[in-house]
This record gives structure tokens, sequence and C-alpha cells, in this order.
DNA sequence: GCCAGCATACCGGTATACAGGTTTATTGAC
DNA sequence: GTCAATAAACCTGTATACCGGTATGCTGGC
């Protein structure tokens, strides 16, 4: 087996194609739809880096992956390209597309700017019973994860919290659009190895967002939200020099 | 010929098949892939009111009217359905959706959101010359607009101050969501006949927004972007009434 | 006249064949 | 050995045939 830059001494970045054999993709449901189905392994795949940024993403190799034709994995990828994930280019292929710094930062004010107008509804409209329950179960669930460790618990913990407060919000798209909008953001954080201090940092902060909701305190909030955002874009740098193959 | 209301006597409004014979379609250029005009010239029509919300679109019936195959009918419907524009019900159809008074109130949730966003880092980065002159354009375009009274044209100078704006940070994508989540509100513009005070009012509340960010001052700016977007609601209850079809 | 049951027509979902265009590899001349 | 020209192998884009499922309208029994 080779190592990752051995391969790439040999391969011009833009001609590898993507090794889907390596990728534990689950076989389709009847459930379903696999258009549906093609569409979230892929892109899971793709925010995990489990396939490289910059690889082709062939429809026939996909769909043969799949055991489906190039249908559904045209639809698949459709929506792909619009989550931003691939580019097409027509007669060439479907490319992953790499990380971008302005692309990075972008992400980071959209998702803030609506996370921020998500505390100053929900202090407004004060936060159900139910809705505090489970977002009180993500923050033990993230206390969990700190003490087992387990980064990709937290992750999924963490992800939990945002998306709960969307939802507590009773604007169901919101929600959607926020985990669209930060996808650039996550394939971010799987580079970064979070340490445990890191970890409980966070933590910290969605204390403070959830009290300053509670209080009903709109003004702290708000900036407990922004300075919670903001602090991605200090891995930015670091991760760019640290695995520039990743970027643009 | 006759009127809606007597079609509507004879036809459950769910069954209705969209007529597509009586919207003027462009002919498909050569320049841009089928997929992509026909997306753009069917979300137009929907946006328009000219397909009726609830009326069903069937692939095989827009392929034939625009000469082309299900296939780039099918790329179109996956992207209007993203949008919004459109539910597929699997082996029954795809029917045009209806307005509904809470996705009006989330998109212009997450409009101002947004918005409010922009103008506040407009404030923080300030605007270039360029812009500036460019958004100085689009409001004399609208003085003009409401000289002429035409309707039409102000709206189009509407949308250019909020691109404007929106393009103005640097973020691209940014502009571009912006449009995409406001669709249901451009469905919404086109049911109100807007009065000559009705657009001065707004052409004011622009003046204020550009004043506010010219001046650097965040407070007021997020202000006056705020109260200009929330005008948008005092619409939704009467529209409703008087156009029940067009609502869930 | 009413209702249940069935045949039919229509829809989207899928697979596949073909077309147009780009890249890559091979081959031949120099 | 080098380079240009050509052919093959890809890619996506498009058209089309077939499938299973749903809605509908007709028909026959009551």
């Amino acid at each position: 087996m080779l190592a990752d830059g051995e391969v790439l001494a040999f391969m011009p970045a833009q001609k590898n194609s993507a090794d889907l054999a390596a990728i534990p993709f689950a076989e389709l449901e009847t459930s379903s739809p696999p258009a549906e189905q093609i569409f979230r392994q892929v892109r899971d795949a793709v925010l995990q880096m489990q396939i490289r940024p910059g690889s082709l993403l062939s429809e026939t190799e996909v769909g043969q992956r799949f055991g489906a034709s190039r249908t559904p994995v045209r639809e698949a990828f459709t929506r792909l390209r619009e989550a931003g994930l691939i580019v097409t280019r027509p007669s060439r292929g479907n490319f992953v597309t790499r990380l971008s710094e302005p692309r990075l930062r972008e992400a980071q004010f959209l998702r803030s700017a609506i996370e921020t107008a998500v505390v100053i509804r929900l202090c407004k409209i004060g936060l159900g019973a139910e809705h505090l329950d489970r977002i009180k179960m993500s923050i033990s669930g993230q206390v969990t994860a700190i003490a087992d460790n387990n980064d990709l618990d937290f992750q999924a913990q963490d992800d939990r919290f945002h998306t709960l407060l969307a939802a507590a919000t009773g604007y169901p798209r919101t929600a959607m659009l926020l985990a669209q909008e930060k996808t650039p953001l996550d394939r971010l954080r799987v580079l970064a190895l979070s340490d445990r201090g890191h970890k409980a940092r966070l933590l910290s902060e969605h204390r403070d967002i959830l009290n300053a909701v509670r209080a009903r305190d709109p003004a702290q909030a708000q900036a407990a939200m922004a300075r919670h955002l903001a602090s991605v874009l200090d891995l930015i740098a670091d991760l760019r020099d640290a695995d520039g193959d990743y970027f643009e």
C-alpha cells in the first residue's frame, strides 16, 4: 500500500479518479429512493474526506458501485452540485471541489447571520419545554462524549445542539438551510483534530448560549453565538498550510 | 375563453393540469444547457403565477412543450423541487406548491436574517466606489420607474438594489442564497398591486438603508433594513383572504 | 339508482443506447 | 529521442423504452 504522498507524486491531482472500492458504502435499501440514498452516502463520503478533493467522480462508476444506473446518480449529482461539493465540467467529468478560504469565510458569515437571528427569535418567542429538554440532552451528550474522548460523537452532538436551536424557532427550512450552508465548514472540521480542551471550550460556549436564551436576553444570546461561531476562523489559516492539497 | 372561476367550477383544483400552451415560453437556445433553460423558464412562469398553484406539471408535457425529452426536464424539476416550487408525489405527478403563510413568514425571517447581516458587514468593510455607483443608479432607476408608474420595472430595480448590497459584501453565494430564499415572497408580490404611495415608501426606505451604510452606522442600518423587510408581513393576511385558491 | 370491482390510462422511477466533445495513449515520421 | 497526428477511451448530455404504482372511469351485479 502506498502512502498518499507517493500516489500524488505519480498522478496529477486533477486526473485522480476517486477510489470508490475503498469507501464503505451501504447497500441501497428499498425504503427510500435510490437517488436520495446515493446523494446522502456520496455527500457524507465527501464531507468526511473519504473522497479526495479534486478527484473525478464518474457517473458510470458511482452507478456501478451502488448497483444502479446513471439516472439516479445524475439526480444525486445535481444535488451535490447545488451543495457546492462537486463541479461539473461538460464532457470532462464531475470533480470534487477543493476547500476555498473565501468560501469558508462566507459560510461562516452566513451561518453566523442565520444562527444569531435564530437565538434572537428564541429569546422573543421563548423556548418550549420539549425543545428545552432535547437541547439539555444534547448538552449532556456532549459531556459524555468529552469524558469518553469520542470525537465523532461530540461532533454529532454539537451538530444536534445547533439543529435543535434552529428547529425550536418553528421554521423547518431554517434548520435545513443551516445544514446545507455549513457543509464547507464540516469538511474543515474533519481536518481539525480537536483536543479535549477545545471541546470543553465549545461545550462551555454552548452553555452560555443556552443560558442567554433561557434568560430571554437577545443581546447576550447574539453575542454568545457570534463568539462561538467565529472561533472556526482561527482554524482556517493553520489547516490551509497543513493540508495544502485539499485547498484551492 | 372561459374565466378562471368557471374553469375552477368544473374541475377539482387538484386535477388541474397546467395549461402550458398558453405560456409564452421561449424556444431553447443552443448556448446553454436545455435543463438550465427549462428550469429558468418554468421557475419564472411559476413565480409570475402563469402556472396556477396546485396544478399538475407533467414531465412528458413540459418536455413536449420545449421540444426536449424527459431527461433534461427531470433535472430541471429536481431544482424546482429544491426551490420549493413543486412537490413530487411518486406515481402521481409533480404539483406546483401553493403559497403557505408559515412558509412566507419563514422566508421573511431568513431574508431579514441575511440582509441585516449584509448591511452590518457593509458598515464594517465600507462600500467601494463602484458598488456605491451601481447602488445609486439602482435608486435612480426606482425614481424613474415610479414616475413612469412602471410596476415591473420598479420590482426589477427593487431586486437589483438588494442584490447589489449583497454583492458588495464580496460574498457571491450570499446574493444567490437570498434570491433563492425569497422566492416565496416573489410570488406574493405578484399578487400585490402596488400603488404609487407604496412604492414611494419602499424607495424612501432604500434611501434610509443606503444612508446608514454610507454613514457606517451598523445599528441604524440594521434597524432600517429590518423595518423595510418587515413591511411585507402586512400583505400576507390581506392577500390570503383575497386569493384563497393560491394558498394552502 | 347505487356501489363494488376491474380495466385502462397516466405518472414518475429506472435502465440503457446513442451523440458530441475532451483527454489520453499510441504510432509513425523525422 | 522527439514531436505531431491520429485513433481509441473516457466523460457528460440526451433520447427512449420499459416498469411498478396510482387514479379514474366504466361496467356489471345488486
